[in-house]
DNA sequence: AGACATGTGTGCAACGTTGTAGAGTCAGGA
DNA sequence: TCCTGACTCTACAACGTTGCACACATGTCT
């Protein structure tokens, strides 16, 4: 069937083992029995069998990727930069898709499935504060997002409160008083809108703007459906705004479109500011302002302490660490001075 | 370390053959004996251990999706369809992103990651119809779009010229005779752009319109700037035209903002239709009429074809098909009778 | 010369699973 | 009674790889 290193070996006129030592860069082999190994292993186009090599070693050479859903425009620019930044370290990445879902969360955490990779970068969006002990597993775990602190495990993510408030205050600066919000969680104090609303807060407070809850809107999700669904209900709410922090560029975008179609001018009435940097920012009309977060920074992190604990195999010497990546705002055209 | 067969084997006083059968769902064991090592089972918390699995039986359960690029919101949404698809037939999906890229592509085909996975589900671009021969491969493949033709694997792909000839036809119905072309290829005639090509000079044709190639813009890629680009290259042209029909989405929503933007009024000026049917598509403004290709119907019947092949197992009996999914027209705000 | 380190290569066992062949038991029919 | 076949379970040997222990050669230092 397949070429195996016994094919090898007896090409090369050596034991299998030789072929596995110059296989795996084992400096005791003499350069010219190398050369022959190599050059038998050319001859016959042998390639490792991956699942005889795990059997031994432990290792799949996978990693997995747990989010809510790659029809997010946020979550496939990010599955796109974790599978670049893992091509560059020779692992795989499966992808696994919750939904959001805690239940498919939780019972992903603990899948058979886990044995086919040597990690997990996950993305939490159902789970909450309570679920923290799930996230003490057996293996090499790296949590994007910040719905659960204090876990025993590495964090990536971004820097939703400082980023928030430089969005809020950039609006403020341009002359935006009244600044509503797209997106807020009801009572939420750790995720992302949590954070981003505490942003938020704290450059109202700074800049001596009273807080108005009644600019403050609530979704369940953030598609660009609740951004659209939100600024209707906003709007039916006749009470005054000069802005809109959309928590994420589907939301603003979703919400800006309802706008206009109400009849407001963006950015002229309204000045809206996103959340992400998604490539379809840029294309909106107006483009869209927005917060990047970060997104290959994040990647990049999360793949290379991942590998980190892998090949530190379970020596768990390195405490859990947190690293919050650089943000920054991209001015476009939907934002302008009053 | 792990649980193994070994350790619920003793913990049933059974041998491990019959715990891997009990497993297995052999038929011939005793109803208490299969109790009492699924109790051993549930106890131990035991979970196979898939790379010796794969060992064994020669499958790894995985199967890979190489596609260019998960940033593009196509991809992505089909990403996820397949991943749906597969996970209801117990697989794993690794993705690789190709780049459309050529030498990438022709890499892939022959990596020793392939080892890795039963079989690939392949989206290729950079690929021409001379390249057909590589597709020739030793492993169940199936083959997403048509830049190549008649190779000797399954195909699934939608029905590119009928759905552009509707698309087209959709238009002229409306009193468009206009109807200009962003996202063509130069000189291709059997990739997506070719065919949607064909299929709008089938419906100029029918309807008695003749062609201008001075309203068809080439472009390279099929990204939002590409639209954008080609429609300030049609404005500056300064030909007359009632209708754009963008190849794809991204494209047509490039291309309408830039309309927009130099004061056309989309629909009542211009229409504009797309072809793709993304999430985004029903969130612009105006919300875009667009092409629904079939994604979910292709990616099932592509994961499908595939596992039936890794289950035959090389007898390759069934000669290589070919699946045209079921398009639609969906229409939005981005098209009116002139 | 002897002791010792270093370089080069090998054989064996093991990773955890499943296919094959076969041993033992039991019921039913000749 | 014996034979046959079905049922139930088991031992053994693989799948292809790598860690370990060791054998042997060669060079280096007392």
């Amino acid at each position: 069937m397949s070429v195996t290193l016994h094919d090898v070996a007896r090409a090369a006129g050596v034991s299998i083992k030789t072929v596995s030592n110059v296989i795996n860069d084992y400096p005791h082999v003499r350069a010219d029995t190398r050369a022959r190994v190599h050059e038998a292993i050319e001859q016959l186009g042998y390639q490792p069998n991956l699942s005889a090599r795990s059997l031994r070693s432990g290792r799949t050479g996978a990693i997995a990727l747990a989010l809510p859903e790659l029809s997010l425009s946020y979550f496939a620019e990010l599955a796109d930069s974790v599978i670049e930044a893992a091509e560059r370290v020779g692992q795989f990445v499966i992808i696994e898709q919750t939904g959001g879902d805690r239940e498919r969360e939780l019972q992903l955490l603990s899948s058979w499935r886990r044995k086919m990779t040597d990690g997990l970068i996950f993305s939490p969006l159902g789970m909450g504060m309570d679920d923290a002990a799930h996230l003490d597993v057996a293996y090499p775990l790296v949590l994007l997002g910040e719905r659960i602190f204090d876990g025993p495990t590495d964090h990536v993510t971004m820097r939703n409160v400082e980023a928030a408030r430089a969005a809020t205050e950039f609006l403020i600066a341009r002359g935006r008083r009244r600044v509503a919000i797209v997106g807020a969680h009801e009572g939420e104090v750790i995720g992302s809108a949590g954070l981003r609303l505490r942003g938020y807060l704290e450059a109202l407070e700074a800049a001596g703007i009273p807080y108005d809850e009644r600019i403050v809107v609530h979704t369940t999700l953030w598609h660009r459906a609740n951004g659209a669904t939100a600024m209707r209900e906003l709007l039916a709410r006749d009470v005054e705004f000069d802005a809109v922090f959309g928590f994420n560029d589907t939301l603003a975008l979703g919400a800006m479109r309802v706008l206009q179609v109400a009849g407001y001018r963006v950015p002229e009435d309204v000045s809206v500011i996103g959340f992400d940097d998604l490539d379809e920012a840029m294309y909106s009309l107006p483009s869209l302002t927005t917060v990047n977060p970060g997104r290959s920074e994040i990647a990049e992190v999360a793949v290379r302490s991942l590998t980190e604990r892998i090949e530190a195999n379970g020596d768990t010497e390195v405490p859990p660490r947190l690293h919050l990546a650089q943000f920054r705002i991209v001015e476009r055209e939907s934002t302008a001075t009053a």
